[in-house]
DNA sequence: AATGTTACGGACCGGTCAGTAAATAACAGC
DNA sequence: GCTGTTATTTACTGACCGGTCCGTAACATT
């Protein structure tokens, strides 16, 4: 009954996500986000609200995709190491093949946002949250953690900071064998049996 | 020979550090350092050039501060363990007992301007690689580390990625139960014997 | 074809950004 | 007490910030 949209939300919300990811909220003008998008500010406005309202819709759109598809390789069959080995590698081959040294949204959030706004510290709290449950469930396959919780829970909190330590390390421009050395420990700190 | 100045560099550059620490690069106003150093602008710029050498020298005061005396505590006597425990418990004290959630500035760092900034890049890329090597120093007293350099190297990496890990699940608003049991992983993951 | 509703585009808002210029003030050596 | 040098202060620059206003365009309904 009125005027269509001329674009997709859902691309422009991608392409702001990127821009958040990789220059940070505070480094990340209207600007930035005009030229990726290729949309006028107003229609930015129109659809987010305002720039906080786009750093919480591009955290959650990360949220509903790379994260998502990282804990759902988790969940499947095989031994813990085998499910984490899958995880951590992906992100060391990504740094390394493909040169992508954005690190993790989630990650930059927490040392970026979360301790200065608190819609951010909240959303990024709920999600690390989900995530170390996903963790700690990715490891009841296995014997020496099924029967006991506060073991487990101390481990997927040991792989979680582990995971993000990583992502640190990749930005902070660690070479290769470094970032290999951190997934192989962090791997290896599994029991397997 | 001219007019002494009024100020003491060491302690500006000390608010000026604190400030970067807490807001980030681009976060950090101007504004924000003056109110912070009570200081005028002129007499700051006089003093570094400009705000990215202000953001510079801030992280090598860090450095030299901050780190210095984190890794100094690693070169204690006794087993890796114990040493590692005092590394890590000091951090989670921290952030329990008087509330101190700005992380570690070198991490903060490494999501904020590293892969943004040459200059810092390079700077934490060096911080980094000196810290990895206190690290793997630390794990020599360790006969199961001694011997096999790639084990002492690896382990020195994934110790590495568990402290910055969890700098970042401090930011991440976790709570204490959280914090200790990424700790406790990081210890237990070292081979005593 | 007229109307109501939404989308678009560009000018524009006050405010703040990092950085600079220039005037004044405090000292040392002579 | 004059001169040279450096510190401090104030005022200022031009660009950019996030955010808004408003005139116009495109559609659906009637």
């Amino acid at each position: 009954m009125a005027r269509p949209r001329a674009f997709d939300p859902e691309d422009a919300l991608l392409k702001i996500k990127e821009t958040f990811w990789r220059l940070g909220y505070e480094g990340t003008s209207l600007q930035d986000i005009e030229a990726a998008t290729e949309l006028k500010k107003q229609s930015l406005y129109r659809l987010f609200g305002d720039k906080r309202k786009m750093y919480l819709a591009a955290l959650e759109h990360y949220e509903a995709h790379e994260v998502r598809t990282a804990l759902k390789a988790l969940e499947r069959e095989g031994p813990a190491r085998v499910r984490f080995r899958a995880l951590f590698d992906e992100i060391v081959e990504g740094a390394i093949a493909s040169g992508d040294r954005r690190g993790c949204f989630l990650c930059n959030a927490c040392t970026d946002q979360a301790q200065l706004d608190d819609e951010t510290r909240k959303f990024v709290r709920k999600q690390l949250e989900a995530a170390l449950q996903a963790f700690e469930e990715a490891l009841s396959a296995e014997k020496a953690y099924a029967g006991n919780e506060t073991l487990r829970k101390e481990q997927a909190a040991g792989l979680m900071a582990a995971y993000f330590g990583l992502r640190v390390l990749i930005k902070g421009d660690m070479p290769e064998s470094v970032l290999r050395g951190a997934a192989d420990a962090a791997i290896a700190s599994i029991s397997a049996n």
